[in-house]
DNA sequence: TTCACTGCAAACCTTTTGCAATTCT
DNA sequence: AGAATTGCAAAAGGTTTGCAGTGAA
C-alpha cells in the first residue's frame, strides 16, 4: 500500500470514518491516477477493473475525502485529485489553508502541484490594499508540460 | 447605454456579430449586476424584467461573449460577470491572456476584480524555475468584502 | 434577400435525495 | 449489535443538440 493511501487511511480512521471497500478503492485510484478525475470517470476507472461501485457512493466519497483535505478540487474543472500529504504540515495546511496551486496540461489534462513560495508574500501585500479580507485563494496555471512541449515542436502531423 | 454595453457592443460589431435584442439585454443586465450569474439565473433575471429570452440563448450569448472577452467565467461557480474592458489594453490582454483576479465575498457573493501587480512578477519567477511552460492562470480569493466584515462584527443575531 | 441567430422540443449528463440493505467496528 | 455507509430508484438540475422560424444587416 502507498503511502498516500496509507496516510490517508489513517487520516480517515483518526477522524471516525470507516474503511470500507469503495473508499480504499477509490484512494487507490486517486493515488495512480496521472490526471484529475470526475465522480463518472472513477466509477468507470473502478467498472472497468471489475469492481462495482455505484456513483453515488464516489460522490459521498469524495465529498468526505474533500472535507479531510485528502484531494484536490480543480476549480477550472470539478474534477479531483489526490492531495499530497505532507505529514507534519497536513493538519495546518487544511485548517489555514489548503495547498491550492496546480499546473494543468492543456494537451494531456495532466496536473502538477506546485508549492509556489512567493504567493503567501503577495497574498499579504494585496491584503495589505485592500478592504477585502482574504480567507482563501485558488492559483491555477494552464499551459504545457514537459511532455507535450517536446512533442509539440517535434511531431508537426 | 453604459460605457460597457457601448464598448461591448462595438467590439462584437467589429467581430461580425450581429446586435440582436437578446444579447443587449443580457449586456445590460452583467453590466448592473452587482454579482456573478449564472445561465439560469439571468434568465430568471430576464423574466423578471418582463423579457423573455430563451434560456439555449443565454447558453449561446455567453458563449459568444466568453469567447469575445467581454466576460469573466468564475472557476469556482462557472458563473459569469462583466469584464472591466480597458480600452486600450483590452485586445492585447485577450491575446496573452485575460486579467482572472477576483475577489470572491462568500457571504454575499458579490466579486470584485483586482489588478494584482505583483502577480506578473510572480508568474515570471515562477515560469523560470519550472520545465512546464506557463501560458495562462486563474487566481480567485474567497474571503469577506468590506461590508459583510462589518456586518458580521454588529450583528449577531 | 440572406444568413446569423433565436426559440422550442427533446435528449443528455451530472448531481442530489430518500430509504432499505449491507458491512465495518 | 449498532451505527455508518452503500446501492438502488427516482428526481432534480444544468447543459447540449437539431431544426424550423425569425430578424438583423
Amino acid at each position: 500500500m502507498s503511502h498516500y493511501t496509507e496516510h490517508a487511511i489513517s487520516i480517515l480512521k483518526a477522524q471516525g470514518y470507516r474503511i470500507t471497500r469503495p473508499r480504499k478503492l477509490v484512494l487507490e485510484l486517486l493515488d495512480t491516477a496521472p490526471t484529475a478525475l470526475s465522480a463518472y470517470e472513477i466509477k468507470d476507472a473502478l467498472d472497468a477493473a471489475g469492481e462495482k461501485v455505484d456513483t453515488v457512493s464516489v460522490y459521498r466519497i469524495l465529498e468526505c475525502f474533500d472535507q479531510q483535505g485528502l484531494i484536490h478540487r480543480v476549480l477550472s474543472s470539478g474534477k479531483v485529485k489526490k492531495c499530497l500529504l505532507d505529514d507534519e504540515s497536513h493538519c495546518q495546511r487544511q485548517q489555514t489553508e489548503h495547498c491550492h496551486h496546480l499546473l494543468i496540461c492543456q494537451q494531456c489534462q495532466g496536473i502538477e502541484e506546485v508549492h509556489c513560495a512567493g504567493v503567501d508574500a503577495l497574498v499579504q501585500t494585496l491584503q495589505s490594499q485592500l478592504s477585502f479580507q482574504i480567507k482563501a485563494h485558488h492559483l491555477e496555471f494552464t499551459g504545457l508540460c514537459q511532455r507535450c512541449q517536446t512533442e509539440e515542436s517535434e511531431g508537426k502531423d
